[in-house]
DNA sequence: CAAAATCTTGCAACATCTTCCAAAATCTTC
DNA sequence: GAAGATTTTGGAAGATGTTGCAAGATTTTG
């Protein structure tokens, strides 16, 4: 059989199974567990399979919840890490707005026991404290976006305009040294809206943000206070966006 | 088995039992208990489950299951057929406040194919509906009332004072002759401004409700246009309930 | 406060992974 | 078509990761 074949073959029986093991896998293609484990390794390069300890697991089957929900690993390592280094950052009993971003999503987790203040138009992020007591959380209004989740419209933006923070920690599609930038229109008046109503603005980007203009342009660099992100941002750019009296914290990075 | 498929059958079946013992989960996925400890710790890490002396628990339990509708599973049938009564009472792209009651949940249920337009203060309502692309929903905003998940406070009520609607199904703690009343103080409020702006009232009362009258009065019975209930509701109270003009549907005694 | 249960830590046995190598298959070139 | 180069395959040795157990520390219970 050919490798094409072969790997495409992996790729059907891991839809319908979800996990498999090796030797599962080896049977089920007719080729030694060495031969596997190389297609998997192509498989893992190419973004649809997980490799695990024994065997492998699909990457991204059907998640209709939320599209990041807890489900995408694709870089959760990373986006763990700056939802702790971030986290890290909030004082206990603050009032914090949380942003409508995956990013933002793994900020909340972790702020759990700090009982702040919350003051979020994320449907993840509200169901996220519902359950529990010790934090106060308020949800803006709105109309579901349906993917992610996010309350948009007037009644969220209203919201915000009522309201003072402290902190803003905010999500983008995109960072350059022109400013920050996000690619759902729809966003880019609540997010100009949570700016105005915190006195500190805190950017959760992951590397792979930098030096990618996204479609609508959302604020300058002036008004950015701190931003975090993972161990993979490139250099020049954090040493560059250091110069424009931004504190650049890079999570992971010890 | 591999480590990846085991935590994931952890996180499944604590998604069901919300709690369980150690030597539960070892049993339920044939491994050691020092193995199930292991998996909660990695587990844990990633956040979606609490490690407890002797067990663990579900850390933000699935977004459809808030604290009732995982514990009243005694009344499951009944609020199904109410649901599904009151749903067929909706007529195709109406506008529909829904309450946030746990009767009133199955209704929303039901009315997935309807595509009406939905505003709601409850999360788990809206939650059923984000993934959805056919309603539109709005959320009113709110302070998050933590364990039921509804948005209460000025915010809600403001919300509700700007808006039109055609009906709004409704729930409460309790009916009888005097009017309905609810428990929940905080509720109040927003239960008022909810029915000054539906031209409809329904409300949703499984027979449990009838004659116990609750802490706090909601309206008198001459706002309501419509009831539904369930089969055991008593005979005399349904009969003396349309003789105000009140439409009474008793689901699943067709 | 003591008994019982549970948790943490260290460890040895085991399974799996990586890296390398030789054989087989396939592709080039003539 | 044949000889040689290249790729692919299957397997083996050592490195690494995982598992289950047991002893001591910690927490819960009565």
């Amino acid at each position: 059989m050919q490798p094409e074949e072969r790997q495409k073959r992996i790729e059907e029986y891991l839809l319908k199974a979800e996990f498999a093991s090796l030797e599962e896998l080896s049977d089920q293609v007719d080729a030694s567990v060495s031969t596997v484990r190389r297609d998997l390794g192509v498989l893992e390069e190419k973004g649809t399979v997980r490799r695990t300890h024994g065997g492998a697991r699909i990457l991204n089957p059907k998640s209709d919840e939320f599209t990041f929900s807890a489900r995408e690993t694709h870089q959760l390592g990373e986006k763990e890490a700056i939802g702790k280094a971030c986290a890290a950052l909030i004082g206990p009993n603050q009032t914090v707005i949380l942003d409508a971003g995956t990013t933002v999503y793994y900020v909340a987790r972790h702020l759990e026991l700090k009982s702040p203040q919350i003051i979020t138009n994320s449907l993840p992020v509200a169901n996220l404290f519902s359950g529990v007591n010790k934090a106060e959380v308020v949800v803006t209004g709105g109309v579901i976006y349906p993917r992610l989740g996010v309350l948009v419209g007037p009644l969220a933006v209203e919201a915000f305009g009522k309201i003072r923070a402290d902190v803003a920690v905010m999500s983008a599609g995109g960072i350059s040294l022109e400013g920050v930038s996000n690619s759902h229109g729809l966003l880019i008046d609540i997010q100009r809206a949570m700016i105005h109503a915190a006195r500190k603005i805190i950017f959760c980007l992951d590397s792979t943000k930098f030096g990618r203009p996204s479609i609508s342009q959302l604020c300058g660099l002036e008004v950015i206070d701190t931003i975090v992100t993972d161990a993979a941002a490139p250099a020049d750019m954090v040493k560059e966006l250091r110069k424009h009296k931004i504190e650049v914290i890079v999570a992971g990075a010890a």
